[in-house]
RNA sequence: GCCCCCAUAGUCUAGCGGCCUAGGACGUCACCCUUUCAAGGUGAAGAUCGCGGGUUCGAAUCCCGCUGGGGGUACCA
């Protein structure tokens, strides 16, 4: 009951998304987006996306259009944001630094005595450290010794020109307590003695992100943070930072982090696989892909799965999402990304395979419309077989190039049934081709009567007959049904192919 | 090291004190269908609900400890 109550969510809700412009967005990243947004949009609220470029080291250059590009290829679409504007705006914190304003507010924790002007250096810093570590045990909290000069003294040293940060005057006794939605009603609690003089502006007079952040959320009325669980630890310095500016909180839910595939830390760029346009790139399809981020740290009941964004907005609530991490599990969406494209109109497929086929160079950029028309009746034939669009090429690949025995085509000795010889094969590829030859009526139907008469004729069973014909046409074991492929390829096509598998056998 | 969070099958999860002889999905295996591969169908294996204590008539569910995993510990975000 109590935890009904406290959940319970008034509107307006606002939330953002705010990526910092770093590289790529990975999964995880996309994760987080789509928590803030479908929550929005659940509760009728404001989604809104903010570029937390606060690192100037790190900057990429671009990163924002690549992040945006795959925010809206999941179908998140924002309210307010840079591109797009909004009353908030601009939505870019190196811009809202340019203005000023983070300084204002950085002044005014320096009058009210909350911050402080630090005259360490970065290398005073590492050596304080450094010394610390030699000295073994305690662990090292940084605390300026500016933190108890009186402001005036401070502001002398600064007018030498001597660089300094704004830094957080931590309070050094007592706990701060903040509660978690999604870590229920129990409150986190944690000593000041743990906590340190945070930086609040940097040498640089660029904000950090603990500062800034909370500014603009404040500045941007957003009343839920629903971030990822890296940031529970350094939630106490922004519950101490809203009260010394005397500002609500906003409620907190901390999402569980989505763990790499061997369990052993939380995705990384580096070393995981999960740019998200690796994603589109392969041929996954954004509704499979929202559907599978929904499930990582969130359920709707204990049988479905299968849902549309719509659906799932309109579950989604933050009381069913789980606070213990999920592996990321690649075959998991996969398999899921199989069902949407099953599910999907084969003509549609067809249309986003095309962007495969042009990429492996088997039909013109921009196709033909002979080549779409083919395309459209080839795709039947691999439809189901498709987990990923980019799978598409390979599977269809013996459509567009020739298919040949020998070192420069696929190795005769497949086309050998299990148990039988070459002498035997040929004889097969000879009778299929002679019957064929005679055959006019080149539909799947009509091929498939004739074949499995002559297999009657031969004395054969149709899987040694059918799989080295399948070999000689598509050059591999594995192909699409026989007929079918035979018809798309068409009479000549497949005639040549067939002599050409018999001739390199005899 | 210190601080914080988490803990149901290999993985994702359902479960909010009796409906649980723990449900679903991925993966795995078998069988059916079948010209190969898929898809589809049926079924199986797989969880002493991390361990140990409590509380209770009754615990996967509540409490404590331990262990394990993860996160944080920057003038990064």
């Amino acid at each position: 009951m109590e935890l009904c109550a406290m959940i319970e969510i008034k509107a307006p809700v606002r939330v953002r998304f705010a990526p910092s412009p770093t590289g790529y967005l990975h999964i995880g990243g996309v994760r987080t987006a789509l928590f803030n947004w479908l929550f929005a949009r659940h509760y009728g609220g404001q989604f809104i996306l903010r570029i937390e470029d606060t690192d100037e080291k790190r900057f990429v250059a671009g990163a924002d259009d690549d992040i945006m590009a795959s925010l809206r290829w999941v179908g998140i679409i924002w309210d307010e944001g840079p591109d797009i504007g909004g009353p908030h705006a601009p939505y870019v914190q190196s811009q809202r630094s340019d203005q000023g304003i983070y300084k204002t507010y950085a002044d005014q924790l320096l009058a009210a005595g909350h911050a402080y002007m630090s005259f360490t250096t970065e290398e005073e810093l590492a050596q304080l450290r450094a010394e610390a570590e030699t000295k073994g045990l305690k662990s090292f909290r940084f605390r300026g010794r500016e933190r108890d000069w009186p402001l005036e003294r401070q502001r002398e040293l600064a007018a030498t020109g001597k660089p300094y940060t704004i830094r957080f005057k931590t309070p050094l006794a007592g706990e701060t307590r903040f509660s978690d939605l999604v870590r229920g009603a129990n409150e986190i609690v944690v000593q000041h003695e743990q906590l340190q003089d945070l930086v609040l502006i940097k040498a640089t007079g660029m904000p950090v992100y603990h500062f800034a952040h909370l500014v603009d959320d404040h500045l941007m009325g957003i009343t839920h943070v629903l971030r990822a669980e890296e940031w529970v630890p350094s939630t106490p310095y922004h519950v101490l930072l809203y009260q010394a500016l005397a500002w609500n909180l906003p409620v907190f839910a901390h999402l569980p982090v989505i763990l790499r595939q061997d369990g052993k830390g939380k995705l990384s760029k580096r070393k995981d696989d999960v740019a998200s346009n690796r994603f589109w790139e392969r041929g996954y399809l954004p509704e499979a892909m929202a559907n599978y981020l929904a499930l990582q740290g969130w359920s709707y009941d204990d049988k479905t799965e299968l849902m549309s964004l719509a659906e799932i907005v309109e579950r989604f609530t933050l009381d069913r999402v789980q606070a213990s991490g999920a592996r990321w599990n690649p075959d998991k969406l996969r398999d899921m990304n199989g069902i949407y494209i099953r599910k999907l109109p084969v003509e549609v497929v067809a249309e986003r395979t095309l962007p495969f086929l042009v990429k492996a160079g088997l039909i013109a950029d921009p196709p033909t419309e002979e080549e779409r028309a083919y395309v459209r009746t080839l795709l039947p034939l691999v439809h189901e077989r498709l987990e990923e669009l980019g799978q598409a090429p390979e599977l269809l690949e013996c459509f567009f190039k020739p298919v040949q025995p020998g070192p420069d085509g696929y190795d005769p000795a497949l086309l050998i049934p299990k148990k039988l010889d070459a002498a035997q094969t040929v004889g097969f590829l000879r009778a299929a081709h002679a019957t064929l030859t005679a055959q006019l009526d080149w539909s799947a139907e009509a091929l498939e009567v004739r074949l499995r008469a002559l297999g009657d004729e031969l004395g054969v069973k149709p899987g040694p007959l059918f799989g080295t014909v399948r070999v000689a046409v598509s050059g591999r074991t594995v192909a699409p049904p026989l007929f079918a492929m035979l018809a798309a390829l068409g009479r000549e096509r497949s005639l040549a192919r067939v002599a050409a598998a018999a001739a390199a056998l005899a």
